[in-house]
DNA sequence: GCGACAG
DNA sequence: ATCTTGTCGC
């Protein structure tokens, strides 16, 4: 049996309803990643990343699961899933399109995951519910999302000084929904928010410990090549 | 009212 | 996301 969330079939009136329902769910739990030294004790990462490719007329998607040890700070194995891909592009319902394959892939990874890194927006989103919240209430692990673009909210992401660990904080009204950050020297910021069970900090300073010299954090990285290669 | 709008 | 060559910059 399978979580409602993970429907493929909804409209995307329904799909907005499951959005909220959850919403209101998840709202002021615990047990979440908070503290600093919470993060010592995560070992196991997961960078997930999703591409399509069209088949018979038939759009699918390709996920790929990078298993990081932060520990050591290292790459450890990967996985691929492949999967169908019928629900509609909607600016809003990214999660219903991508969290069935994602979760797929990281099934395939010997390890459960402590924290999981999602290519797209955590509560950066009109409902608070972009695809890293969606796949963490799903597998009931702590995500965070990290976006090559902005959503909503306003912040001063393009004066930023692009100088590794520089941030600004992403607003709508008084509200901080994440923090758009340069992870490396030179490079453009990332927008980075909460998804599931995890602080923004922690999120903010994870994604800084496992970025190497790229944009994105190595293990989104790797998952954004491995997913493209094939 | 119109347009913009993660991947 | 994906379709695609050259090209500007370090």
């Amino acid at each position: 049996m399978q979580h409602e969330l993970l429907q493929t079939n909804l409209t995307l009136d329904e799909a907005e309803r499951l959005q909220e329902k959850y919403r209101q769910i998840i709202k002021d739990q615990t047990g979440i990643i908070s503290k600093s030294s919470d993060v010592k004790k995560i070992r196991w990462i997961v960078g997930v990343d999703v591409s399509y490719y069209q088949e018979k007329l038939k759009e699918y998607g390709r996920a790929a699961a990078i298993l990081w040890d932060l520990r050591f700070n290292r790459f450890m194995t990967q996985a691929l899933a492949k999967d169908i891909i019928t629900f509609p592009y909607k600016t809003g319902f990214l999660g219903f399109r991508e969290c069935k394959v994602m979760l797929e892939a990281i099934k395939k990874l010997p390890e459960t995951p402590d924290l999981i890194m999602c290519d797209g927006h955590g509560i950066i989103h009109p409902r608070r519910f972009g695809e890293a919240v969606q796949l963490g209430l799903i597998l009931n692990v702590p995500t965070c999302g990290i976006a090559k673009n902005p959503f909503i909210g306003s912040s001063e992401w393009k004066v930023l000084k692009r100088i590794r660990g520089n941030k600004t904080p992403i607003l709508e009204n008084k509200e901080v929904l994440g923090y758009a950050v340069c992870l490396n020297d030179g490079m453009k910021p990332v927008f980075i928010s909460v998804g599931y069970k995890i602080s923004l900090n922690v999120a903010v300073e994870i994604a800084l410990k496992s970025s190497l010299d790229h944009r994105q954090p190595e293990p989104l990285y790797l998952a954004d090549q491995f997913s493209k290669s094939e």
